[in-house]
DNA sequence: GGTTTTATGTTGACAATGTTAACATTTAAT
DNA sequence: ATTAAATGTTAACATTGTCAACATAAAACC
């Protein structure tokens, strides 16, 4: 009883090894690429040790996406807690950390903000809510700091994050899907949308 | 000789029926749906029957993405041309019907604007540019009457193009990927973007 | 018209993949 | 020490995309 529980012993908590190892290969080749038979030869073990920690492959990819959203938690956390900029530079630095986070990691945004699972993926949800992990919540939080100190209009914060957040992932999904054919133009396209949100939220 | 070319003989222009099919079976139930073996049977042909018409699986799909394209263009060129209404009326006009095809056709958004065959999709937009398809080439001329009116700045209108087609496309991507717990709020978010929008661009 | 060539369709087979059942082994419980 | 539970392995199967070999209908050619 030295472990606190779950304590491994033959490949060392191989639940955690495949959750990892799932999400480094669908981070670099897509959710399509990944299959049991590569993702365990990868860990030594045989194609079915998957099913004594997983329903199926279904449920594994799963957890690497809720083992993507606490990821995605921990890099979007500090960002908004940092009080020395203004609303306004927050906004800013805020969007582009979310950009950024869709450029190098395409696959993964892919994953946690597609389609695929939409209805297993509630379940995740209902202890650990989309909305705080993806920084919707936190969205909404500067929003309401930017209502109080008059930057932006008093109107229901959820459909203001809503349009914002939906502007930004818009940007994002088009660009890494290879829909923008002036990639280019990124910078200023991004410059832009920002000055028209902040503009247009007045 | 009674037909011009490719004259059916066997199944009447299966290789037509095909892309019918499947682009109806993509729209039902979506890309990872289909299956050859489906697809062939519901036609009364047998499994490789494909191969008579179509390199492989891929290609079949990258057919019926341009027919998607086609029929897409089909639905927003009217859209654009009726000059019976203003600026900000057709504006709104048009993200509305552009919504309502993404919540109407969710299977087929997704493959028309996905991820899925960016590389070889660039073959087709080669005769047949997706800006044209996809309406942002309307988009474009909508934008710069809206310049000529005085409605909103005189900026790079690609620019502000791929600004709004974002919007929008995030809206839809978000809504009909589940990623907006208030669907019913729907109506309000998309008023408010129009709103937002139009109002930051000036 | 008869022959050849081409276009189109079919059958059988194979590799890759997810999955299940039966068996094996290591750790934990009693 | 014995039993039970957890974990891992092997063999086998169904599904799917694909290819090779074969079959047949249409078109082309003389």
């Amino acid at each position: 009883m030295k472990e606190k529980r779950t304590s491994p012993y033959h490949h060392g908590n191989l639940k955690e090894a495949l959750l990892q190892t799932a999400l480094e290969i669908i981070d670099a080749q897509g959710l399509d690429a990944i299959t049991l038979r590569d993702l365990t030869q990868r860990l030594g073990t045989s194609r079915t040790a998957v099913y004594r920690h997983f329903a199926n492959k279904e449920a594994l990819i799963l957890g690497v996406i809720e083992k993507g959203y606490e990821q995605l938690n921990l890099l979007f956390t500090p960002i908004f807690q940092d009080r020395t900029h203004s609303v306004a530079e927050r906004f800013e630095t805020m969007g582009r950390a979310y950009l950024d986070f869709a450029i190098e990691h395409p696959n993964l945004y892919r994953l946690l903000f597609g389609e695929k699972f939409r209805q297993e993926r509630e379940e995740i949800c209902d202890y650990k809510d989309e909305t705080q992990a993806t920084g919707l919540y936190a969205l909404i939080g500067l929003l309401l700091e930017a209502q109080e100190e008059g930057i932006i209009a008093k109107v229901n914060p959820i459909v203001q994050a809503a349009m914002v957040w939906a502007s930004i992932h818009g940007l994002a999904s088009l660009l890494i899907d290879g829909h923008l054919m002036m990639s280019d133009n990124m910078e200023a396209i991004y410059e832009y949308s920002i000055e028209v949100l902040l503009k247009g939220l007045r």
